[in-house]
RNA sequence: GGGCCUGUAGUCUAGUGGUUAGGACAACGCCCUUACAAGGCGUUGGCCCAGGUUCGAAUCCUGGCAGGCCCACCA
């Protein structure tokens, strides 16, 4: 019998202690020595940031994946899930700068790493609190080295496998260095990959800059929104058709201030209806600039310098940073009689995706992971997985298409992996460490000696050690080559390959691009198969239509005042039944969530009912006695039971809980559960013994059988209900088998539901209180085998 | 400019050719009924628009309109 009158968000602090107490059986990962690899059930999960509290979004995406893993626990798997802690790259040390006041590039290495740190160890354990609050089941919240516990990215094992892997590429030379033309960040001052390329909407003007013609003296006008460029002018160019220009082609123009003399050149990709037509080719203004210097072959002229500054070519702008040099030269051009007209106009500038300063476009040297020869390759592979909802597949296609280079992999920052090469200072011979397959270890290059007493070219014993470090996406492309390497015991890659494909890449839609796409391909070139089963893409949760969760906007939803408010119990099942989290975003809002309350209200006063019948008396009831409705309603449940198996089983969480709720609430409660009240009861001895018997045993089974099927969704309160009810523990019972009642009446839940409602509605009509009876009412033909239960339950005479 | 996705009651969402279009919130009416008034029962209300395919379209096709995302460009 249930003690508490209703079911209270303050019960979770409880229960929680309860698994705490048991949370290496009850969620553990420790009995690997027998783990077969069919019994496994392996999950990569998203490393969250070290140093930021988990928001709403990323709650209930965590949620799902609980879902996922409570219920595949009980379906018999070994359910490997990891937690990880992302603590590399820029987002740490842009906090650290923030915090400290500090630049990276203005103090020594070591000391800037100590900053950051500081800022980990303040940070630690921010979000994980949160998760276990929640009642998500990782493995463990307790960092070691095995399998099962929190990893962090920027653990020495973890590291050293990154290098392990960049040494293994390297040797198959899939990895090269060269000069090319690179996105950069001066703010950041490293090269960023096209896949950390983000554009915002910035106000800028156009200029119209007015040059004149060397030949014959008139005056052009090009307009730009890039004076400080001009220095780097090499070309002007207009299109083939255009018959305003075409009488300047190879004629020569003179650039305003610099006085330099420039080609004036048709060429098709300039258009006649943009600006004046006229557009001037800089290097390296945007994209298009270098496509055409390329072509070309023109030699670039480069005024801005790795700080983010005017370099010496620019003349009268040294030493100003971008924006002073475009203030100047335009107050320059104006005072001049240079410019024609500025208009005010908004254009959509490239930034950089973590620190959202304006990229430019440097030629730098860089490490370059070879991935154009691996795209058909990828296109193939991502076939071969299974996509949560299939759509998201698009973007990922989508992706694949558009990459247009190699991967460039080196950035000129601190707190990250180090690229682990050493030059000889004599002959600039590269020494990569050689290792055991067994056996790999973390270099530092930057401090640390290399592996080797000599250089095995020249002999010399003086060295240099690489300064630069990997992108971050190159450490997080490895996340289940890492896992799969802790499962494995081992960093042989050929054994870590027996570990995949895992199971599942639960991950969002925003990271498609960069997380999956970086995995596919580093999982493919290191073992040559598919990292995942299964990949299931969550959307997210919107504060307003299409309006994203954002920081800034100050509209952010804590999950911890969520939990406070409502509990985690109302949140999970908000989470599941709001909407399909992989098919579409979805709007939060405090009234529905505290709307959820009333079901897990419902779901006590349905079990506390049922707690008054003793579980004991009816154990060993055997079903061949069951009566005619009580077996039709067992038989009812088993196509459900079945149905929701499916969907769980195919991550759809939502429709499995929509219905289960209403199955538990419509028809188990209002109507089987009213029916059959009565008889088991039989306060008046209406019934045989047998027949209160069968209803009894007929409600237990059904309240364990939707109690298990509710579990890996609110989990909270069927524990505690199943607890003091059955005196089990809910979460170590396996997924309800089939019930094997078999029942030859046809009539559906439906029927019996519309019938009921037909004899409320006339009671209603006549004024007739519920309890009170009425007459004349007739019941058809294909439920008559539940006569005298619905007789009884509406006092019909 | 190109691509992808989405458009279902006041709100949030299921539903891929045949359903009386399902559920939740809100609204309204009635009811303390031996689990439940933090409740129960009931009621109202919906497929963006226009064509087309089909015996039949929320669902498929075409074209609009609206929103979101991605890519490219921005002289």
């Amino acid at each position: 019998m249930l003690k508490e009158k209703k079911w209270d968000k303050s019960f979770e602090e409880e229960i929680l202690k309860d698994w705490e107490k048991d949370w290496e059986k009850l969620y553990g990962f420790s009995n690997q020595k027998k783990l077969r690899l069919d019994e496994l059930y392996s999950i990569d999960t998203p490393p969250p940031y070290a140093n930021a509290p988990i928001h709403i979004g990323q709650a209930s995406a965590y949620i799902w994946k609980d879902f996922f893993v409570r219920y595949q626990r009980m379906k018999g798997k070994k359910v490997l899930f990891p937690l990880g802690i992302d603590r590399n790259g820029l987002p740490i040390e842009i906090a650290a700068e923030k915090k400290f006041g500090i630049s990276a590039h203005e103090i020594p290495r070591e000391k800037f790493l100590e900053y950051c740190r500081k800022i980990l160890k303040e940070a630690s354990d921010i979000s994980t609190k949160d998760f276990k609050r929640l009642g998500i089941t990782y493995n463990s919240y307790e960092k070691g080295k095995n399998a099962w516990n929190v990893y962090y990215t920027d653990d020495e094992e973890y590291r050293a496998l990154t290098q392990a892997s960049f040494i293994y590429l390297y040797k198959k030379n899939l990895i090269y260095e060269d000069v090319k033309i690179s996105n950069y960040c001066p703010r950041c001052r490293t090269t960023i990959a096209d896949a950390e390329i983000a554009y915002e909407e910035k106000p800028t003007y156009f200029n119209y800059v007015k040059f004149k013609v060397k030949e014959t003296n008139e005056e052009i006008t090009v307009a730009t929104t890039r004076p400080e460029l001009l220095g780097a002018c090499k070309a002007i160019l207009f299109n083939p058709e255009d018959k305003r220009y075409k009488h300047l082609e190879g004629k020569h123009a003179v650039i305003p201030l610099y006085e330099r003399e420039i080609k004036i050149m048709a060429h098709p990709i300039a258009e006649v209806e943009k600006g004046t037509g006229l557009v001037m080719m800089c290097s390296f203004g945007d994209y298009m600039d270098i496509l055409f210097f390329r072509e070309q072959k023109l030699d670039p002229l480069v005024l801005i310098n790795k700080e983010g500054k005017m370099n010496e070519h620019s003349g009268f702008l040294a030493g100003l940073k971008i924006k002073e040099a475009r203030e100047k030269i335009t107050k320059e051009l104006e005072e001049k009689g240079f410019i024609e007209k500025r208009e005010k106009t908004t254009h959509k500038t490239p930034v950089c995706e973590r620190c959202k300063e304006d990229l430019e476009f440097i030629e730098m040297k860089e490490f370059y992971l070879k991935q154009m020869d691996f795209l058909k390759d990828l296109r193939k592979l991502q076939k071969e997985i299974r996509f949560f909802d299939e759509k998201s597949r698009n973007i990922l296609e989508n992706w694949i298409d558009s990459v247009s280079m190699d991967w460039a992999i080196s950035r000129r920052r601190f707190y990250a992996t180090e690229i682990p090469i050493w030059y000889c200072k004599k002959c600039n011979h590269t020494i990569i460490p050689e290792q055991k397959k067994d056996e790999i270890k973390y270099y530092q290059p930057w401090k640390e000696k290399p592996p080797v007493d000599k250089c095995p070219k020249c002999g010399s014993k003086e060295f240099k050690g690489e300064q630069r470090v990997f992108d971050t996406w190159f450490d997080s492309s490895i996340s289940v080559f890492f896992l799969a390497s802790r499962l494995a015991k081992t960093t042989d890659f050929e054994k870590i390959k027996e570990y995949l494909p895992f199971t599942l890449r639960p991950q969002g839609k925003e990271i498609i691009r960069t997380w999956l796409y970086y995995t596919l391909l580093r999982v493919f070139q290191l073992t040559g198969k598919k990292a995942f089963e299964n990949v299931w893409v969550n959307y997210h949760i919107l504060v307003k239509k299409g309006e994203k969760m954002s920081k800034s906007k100050g509209e952010k939803i804590e999950p911890s005042k969520i939990i406070k408010k409502f509990g985690a119990e109302a949140f999970r099942l908000w989470s599941a039944v709001e909407g399909n989290l992989h098919k579409t975003d979805f709007i939060i809002s405090e009234k529905k969530i505290a709307a959820e309350e009333k079901f897990l209200i419902k779901l006590w006063n349905i079990s506390k009912f049922i707690s008054k019948f003793e579980w004991k008396e009816v154990e060993k009831f055997d079903e061949k006695n069951l009566v005619e409705t009580d077996k039709w309603f067992l038989a009812e449940l088993e196509k459900v039971r079945k149905k929701i198996d499916v969907s769980f089983s195919t991550y759809n969480v939502y429709r499995a809980t929509t219905e289960l709720r209403h199955f538990a609430w419509e028809y188990f409660a209002s109507h089987y559960l009213e029916m059959v009240k009565k008889r088991a009861y039989n306060t008046e001895n209406k019934f045989g013994k047998n027949d209160c018997l069968s209803a009894k045993y007929a409600l237990h089974k059904s309240l364990q059988t939707i109690l298990k099927m509710l579990y890996p969704v609110i989990p909270f309160i069927t524990y505690k209900i199943y607890k003091e009810i059955y005196g089990k523990n809910i979460c170590l019972e396996k997924f309800p088998e089939k019930i094997g009642v078999e029942s030859k009446i046809k009539a559906g839940l439906e029927e019996v539901s519309q019938f009921n409602s037909k004899v409320w509605n006339m009671k209603k009509e006549k004024g007739v209180s519920l309890k009170e009876g009425i007459s004349n009412i007739e019941i058809p033909e294909n439920l008559r085998f539940m006569e005298k239960d619905l007789r009884e339950m509406h006092n019909l005479s």
